[in-house]
DNA sequence: CGAATTCTATATCGATCGCTAGAAAACGTG
DNA sequence: CACGTTTTCTAGCGATCGATATAGAATTCG
């Protein structure tokens, strides 16, 4: 294997291109990023799109993929990196209304918004896996903080996860239809305030 | 004007077939609903949807009027009816558990579901101003609860109407992905318990 | 150099989109 | 019956959708 390819070089980055059809779908979502604007924006042409990444739906899965891996990581994060679940989820939501309105990238979540009218099911379900999944985390970490005694022994882990999962939701919403970093960080208080104490 | 009109009598029931074009719209969403899927649904021909209608924005423009008089009344109501503003945000969120999980009705509500990823910028901003008036009746009805010293005096009323609506939509879109109107009514429970007491 | 290889540019493909022209059908009225 | 009126049916409009066939351009290897 020679470190120099054969034939005549791409011309464009793929991460770059990747990253580009990113933001498209996140701020458009997948079916109203048509495969002409994805091109316009990743600079390449319409084969070249389709030699390097399949399809419309394989290049909306690596950019899923990508999305968890960059812009979706800082729920994690946040919740790892908190002494106390309840420390986790509130710079959880601090950040979320962060992230959500950032100026350098469309509003929301793309997980939660780039697929909710979809005419291909299958798209559709495959975001609405990995929202599922989040809750399941969420209802892992509650059940596992309640049985250490963090929360009261009364909690019920599956609504509080499933609240806090509403609660990201209707931010991510609220961020698309134009709510400020200030005004999601009170909703993002006031939706704590629901969280039992120790 | 006599009670019978002349020509060739319709096929079909204004009404009816509009609420069936409401039935779609609210199950599929706007774009992802196709003239073929509403004129099958509708039990009319192309020709005749347009002579009645107008066309697909109309349609669906008359779709979300009927829609507000009907299934996005028992907001008002609830706010309406109830003694006290707390007693009515009380009631309209468990009655959005569930009206947003009836099973004769599509999942979620259409006005906050039907245009989340929409080519026309008009049609999402349409369905954007009705959420924002809606916040906006919130903030105003709090705002003059705190004044009557129905809430406590430091109460927000911008945050706590945003926080209502926040809670709303994350519901809806829950409910389109799946959750059932116990689990609803759970997290409206646990939404409720931010508000601030007198 | 020529051959093989790899990518790009043009020009579509069939399907579907919202929408409509034109003719035929079904009614009340003379 | 014929006539005007209204609706329905059939067929198809131009545009756009996702995806591709084909030919040419740009590179490495022999």
């Amino acid at each position: 294997m020679s470190t120099t390819r054969r034939g005549r070089p791409r011309g464009y980055d793929r991460a770059a291109a990747l990253e580009q059809a990113l933001v498209l779908f996140w701020d458009r979502g997948y079916e109203a990023t048509s495969i002409a604007e994805l091109t316009a924006a990743m600079g390449m042409g319409a084969p070249s799109l389709y030699a390097a990444f399949g399809s419309k739906r394989q290049l909306f899965d690596e950019v899923v993929r990508s999305y968890g891996r960059t812009y979706h990581a800082f729920m994690a994060r946040a919740l790892v990196e908190e002494p106390t679940l309840r420390r986790g989820v509130e710079r959880l939501l601090r950040e979320a209304a962060s992230e959500y309105t950032r100026p350098d990238r469309p509003p929301g979540c793309l997980v939660i918004s780039a697929a909710v009218n979809c005419s291909s099911p299958d798209v559709e379900q495959a975001l609405r896996t990995l929202r599922a999944s989040d809750v399941k985390a969420f209802e892992h970490l509650i059940k596992s903080a309640t049985s250490a005694g963090e929360l009261p022994s009364d909690t019920d882990p599956h609504s509080l996860a499933l609240f806090t999962s509403v609660t990201l939701q209707g931010m991510a919403q609220q961020a698309r239809d134009g709510a400020t970093r200030t005004e999601l960080e009170a909703v993002a208080a006031l939706a704590l305030t629901s969280w039992p104490w120790t």
